[in-house]
DNA sequence: ACTAGTCGACTAGCA
């Protein structure tokens, strides 16, 4: 019996799944038998389902959360197609590609809820940074092989005033003279330890073991296991010499390879830290199969072994078999609809949760995503749940459940498979594989690593391309994600990249390169609606407009905002402004909470943006200007920067436009410490929403906070910068480009609604701006009758009836006149009627000569149809033709844009969703200046209501015939030859 | 039924 559903046995496995035998296996299940004590699972390693073999799981392992349609990997042996995993045998490991960290499993020993929760939020406090400094200090004595004070005092100097730490340590309100003294009192222990670790006993108390560090084989190496489904990065990975006086009468001792981990904090030897050294021997066995990993506790120097058996890792893999499962099953379905699943049990241990980082989120996700089971717990849950959440009300707590589950639900699909065979990903292009280092290594900066690979085989084509983000890995798949970085250039022959780490010592190592997708940063937003729940003013004053919508509040006259010596000013900026731009300035200015200003198409948004900065900037206010891309808020920068307004644009130098690069926060920091000079200098901040990470944020607030391209940002990223202002200034238009949302439940259930258009029914703290200096009439009409209600109008008579200038075009007429009458059957009058410039709204129911490339702008719906559009377009005279999707066309305008809508469907064929949108076609229709040629097949676009009423409003000389000329590409092969 | 952009990762520590 099949019910559709993906855990359904006869259904295929999807086509992203990778399944193989061997001692990489990846078996697909199929079935799962649950007997009292025991369960059987009835799997396949081959895609066909075809032969299928059994695993009997026992002694506990039959508790392990395994379903229908689950990946596993298998450790032992199987005896003709049987498995048997039980007490002393075998390891199942549950969708070993989801990579698990080690620090995650150990955290989940004390709380399993608090380890799921901390793959949803971002956890953790400030108070780490002694440990992580303290971790850098020894990783470059180690490095320098050289542990002397003196060496370490200045490493430690040189991490205290170097950039990393910097705004941490600004965050926490710490000085450096502060922090100097609590990393100083670490220094005579690391010398010690270094001195003496020729001697340095182990701690085995039942033993006469002597451990001696001879080398450190690497430090910070990073480990991934898909064997083992873990990820980590070892301390310091070391050559040991191990003598044992068990090795009968002479004592031979061993060389081994371990890993080595540090810990700065007690020496507690717990249960926490010797399991995280056990998963790290777990993660290296491929690389050198140590038995013995050791802890070295800095504060004392003390070495501890740890000797991992085969208990101690069967339990380990048992908790992060059962992390891995809530982590991938945080959503159910019921009745057709999704929603969050439980979460492991509350642990109420008072000692324990008082310091848990997850608190908040713990009684949040309980009250708000399963508020049944908080009347039938415990006082003590029931207490701790009152504390954390007694401040919110049913609505705020259904926020909170709504955006968790939206965000939930659109990172289902983002899971990452890593491939383990190159050849399989190969084909997909996103792998390059049979790499050889073919130069020596250059270090570009600190941490940065240049490196060029020759590629032995040459792939016909490859879906990497230069900017990409990348994980090499050896080509066996034993070393995998040796480094990470960036792609610099990729050829048929050669491929270089700057990585992370120097892998100059692999040099007989053949490798590998995969694209590296990332899981996206789903934690930054959910923490930022984990943040608006909590009791404090700032979020408490945010969720009072943003969830019980509150109306906004205005004061009634600006002479107490405006200052007296500013008004002069204010009014000279005021003067190049049109009506509605000075209303928009004014309702700022009135604002005691928000204020939302529509900027229809090419009514100077940017322009609008940057007069009001200089305006709050004259009246003394402080602002921070933030966008959801580094363009949009670059941007603004690029006008505001030649007026005199000091800014600071924090964001990563590779992203931020060259001209801007002065403005940056390294550039600024070159020329004077930052930091340490309080408070803090700069007023006007510019980053994007994602930007506020930065610990700068800790401390600063603004007295405006403006968001351009509001209505493009999802809420829960717009929220962000909203916490560092008094007040916000939005600027969008919701009959643009929503949010984009790719899970069709999370769309319907409204993740594409903005905070701006959330916002906007109230009309009091909406301005709009319909003034524009884009389009000419003909082509604004369009816009109006289609979204505006005939509310946008031109800014001047000249823009009003700009029209395209052809300066050749009295040439190519008469060229194709005679054209016409050498070849008669190609009936060319189409092509006559759509070049009059007079004729600026063409649509060509399935031209361009003389002018600049550069004003031409060619848009599709779809990057297939751009692909094969730009291949037609390959000749130099096209070059400077910019084509592109509606969607990133947004926000700019050409003179003259050739709109192609592509579909050309038989009657019953699917539509597909994106000409559905009237905010997409909106936006396609409003980018032309000067002249906007459509080209589509008019039967089958009216289907699309809102294309439909689009054609409508067009006029027969507006519509002309393609008889022969059916689809784009071959219209454009036509243009080209016209042109040329 | 296919549109984009953001992002360092993992780990530090405590009870």
């Amino acid at each position: 019996m099949c019910n559709k559903s993906p855990f359904c046995p006869c259904s295929k496995v999807p086509d992203h799944v990778i399944l193989s035998g061997g001692p990489n296996n990846r078996y697909w299940v199929m079935d799962v038998e649950e007997r009292p004590g025991h369960k059987t699972l009835t799997m396949s390693c081959s895609k066909s389902l075809h032969p299928t073999e059994t695993c009997l799981l026992k002694d506990g392992w039959e508790m392990t959360p395994v379903r229908r349609g689950d990946v596993v990997h298998l450790e032992g042996c199987s005896d003709g197609g049987s498995w048997l995993v039980d007490r002393e045998q075998g390891f199942l490991v549950l969708l070993p590609d989801s990579l698990i960290s080690g620090t995650s499993i150990s955290s989940s020993i004390r709380c399993m809820r608090r380890a799921v929760l901390g793959d949803i939020f971002d956890g953790g406090s400030m108070q780490m940074l002694n440990g992580t400094m303290v971790h850098e200090v020894f990783q470059r004595a180690a490095t320098a092989k050289d542990f002397s004070l003196e060496k370490l005092s200045k490493l430690a100097d040189e991490a205290l005033h170097g950039p990393r730490y910097l705004g941490d340590m600004y965050g926490l309100g710490v000085s450096q003279e502060e922090m100097k003294q609590e990393l100083h009192n670490y220094l005579p222990s690391l010398q010690h330890w270094a001195n003496d670790n020729s001697r340095a006993p182990s701690s085995c108390q039942d033993s006469a073991t002597v451990v001696t560090v001879t080398d450190l084989a690497d430090i910070e190496e990073n480990v991934w296991s898909p064997r083992f489904g873990l990820k980590g990065k070892i301390d310091v990975t070391a050559r040991v010499r191990i003598q044992s006086p068990r090795n009968g009468g002479h004592r031979i001792p061993e060389e081994k390879i371990v890993p080595l981990e540090l810990k700065t904090g007690k020496e507690s030897n717990s249960i926490e830290h010797r399991s995280q050294v056990i998963l790290y021997t777990l993660m290296s066995l491929e690389r050198y199969n140590p038995e013995t990993g050791f802890l070295l506790y800095l504060k004392t120097g003390n070495l501890h072994p740890v000797v991992a058996n085969h208990m101690d890792r069967r339990e380990l893999l048992k908790l992060r078999n059962t992390l891995v499962h809530h982590v991938h099953n945080c959503v159910e379905q019921e009745a057709e609809r999704s929603r969050l699943t439980r979460l492991p049990d509350i642990l109420t241990n008072r000692q324990t949760c008082q310091y848990c980082p997850q608190k908040r989120n713990c009684a949040l996700y309980e009250r708000a995503v399963d508020p049944s089971s908080a009347d039938v717990s415990e006082d003590v849950v029931q207490d701790f749940l009152q504390q954390e959440t007694g401040h919110l009300t049913l609505p705020h707590l259904n926020y909170f459940s709504h955006w968790l589950l939206l965000w939930t639900l659109q990172s289902i699909k983002l899971l990452k498979y890593l491939t383990l065979t190159c050849v399989s990903s190969e084909k997909n292009g996103s792998c390059v594989g049979n790499l050889q280092l073919s130069d020596p290594v250059t270090v570009q900066s600190e941490g940065v690593f240049l490196h060029r690979f020759q590629r032995s085989s040459v792939a016909s084509q490859q879906g990497l391309a230069s900017g990409d983000r990348i994980v090499v890995s050896d080509q066996e798949g034993r070393l995998v994600g040796l480094a990470t970085g960036y792609l610099c250039e990729v050829s048929r022959k050669v491929i270089s990249c700057t990585l992370d780490r120097d892998l100059s010592k692999y040099s007989d190592v053949l490798f590998r390169v995969d694209g590296d997708e990332g899981v996206v940063g789903l934690s930054t937003h959910l923490t930022n609606v984990s943040r608006l729940m909590e009791s404090c003013q700032d979020s408490d004053r945010l969720r009072e407009l943003v969830v019980d919508l509150r109306s906004p509040e205005f004061i009634s006259n600006l002479s107490s905002v405006l200052p007296r010596e500013a008004k002069d000013t204010v009014a000279n900026i005021l003067k190049g402004l049109n009506k509605p731009q000075k209303q928009a300035m004014k309702k700022v200015l009135l604002s005691k909470d928000y204020t939302l200003i529509v900027g229809m198409p090419g009514t100077g948004k940017t322009t609008t943006i940057c007069t009001l900065v200089r305006i709050l900037h004259a009246c003394g206010f402080s602002v921070l200007l933030t966008s959801y891309t580094h363009s949009a808020v670059d941007n603004i920068l690029l006008k505001l920067k030649r007026f005199r307004v000091g800014f600071l644009r924090l964001g990563q130098g590779q992203k931020v436009h060259p001209d801007i690069l002065p403005y940056t926060e390294e550039s600024v920091r070159k020329n004077s410490c930052v930091f340490s000079s309080k408070p803090f200098p700069f007023r006007y901040l510019a980053t994007t929403c994602m930007g506020i990470k930065h610990p700068i944020f800790t401390h600063r607030r603004f007295d405006f906070c403006i968001v351009d391209e509001a209505s493009q940002i999802s809420q829960p990223i717009c929220l962000g910068p909203l916490f560092y202002a008094k007040r916000f200034v939005l600027v969008g238009d919701h009959q643009q480009l929503p949010p984009i949302v790719q899970n069709q439940e999370a769309r319907s259930r409204g993740m594409d609604e903005s905070l701006f258009k959330r916002l906007e029914l109230h009309k009091e703290a909406v301005v709009q701006l319909n003034v524009q200096y884009r389009m000419n009439r003909q082509i604004m009409s369009l816009s109006n009758s289609l979204m505006y209600d005939g509310q946008l109008e031109c800014g001047s008579e000249r823009t009003a009836t700009a029209l395209l200038t052809l300066p050749f075009l009295l040439t190519v007429q008469s060229e194709l006149n005679s054209y016409s009458q050498m070849q008669p059957q190609h009936n060319l009058s189409w092509l006559q009627a759509t070049l009059l410039p007079s004729n600026p709204v063409c649509f060509l129911d399935c031209s361009v000569a003389g002018c600049k490339p550069s004003d031409v702008g060619v848009i599709a719906p779809y990057r297939q149809q751009l692909k094969r559009i730009s291949a037609v377009l390959q000749s130099s005279a096209f070059t400077g033709v910019e084509v592109n999707t509606v969607d990133r066309y947004q926000g700019r305008d050409k003179s003259l844009i050739v709109l192609s809508f592509v579909r050309s469907t038989a009657e019953e064929g699917n539509l597909g969703e994106l000409l559905k949108d009237w905010r997409r076609l909106n936006v396609a229709i409003t980018r032309a200046k000067h002249k906007l040629l459509m080209v589509g097949s008019a039967t089958t676009l009216r289907r699309y209501t809102p294309v439909e009423k689009l054609l409508n409003h067009l006029q027969q000389e507006n519509m002309i015939s393609l008889r022969n000329y059916l689809d784009t590409p071959k219209f454009f092969l036509i243009l080209r030859q016209i042109i040329l």
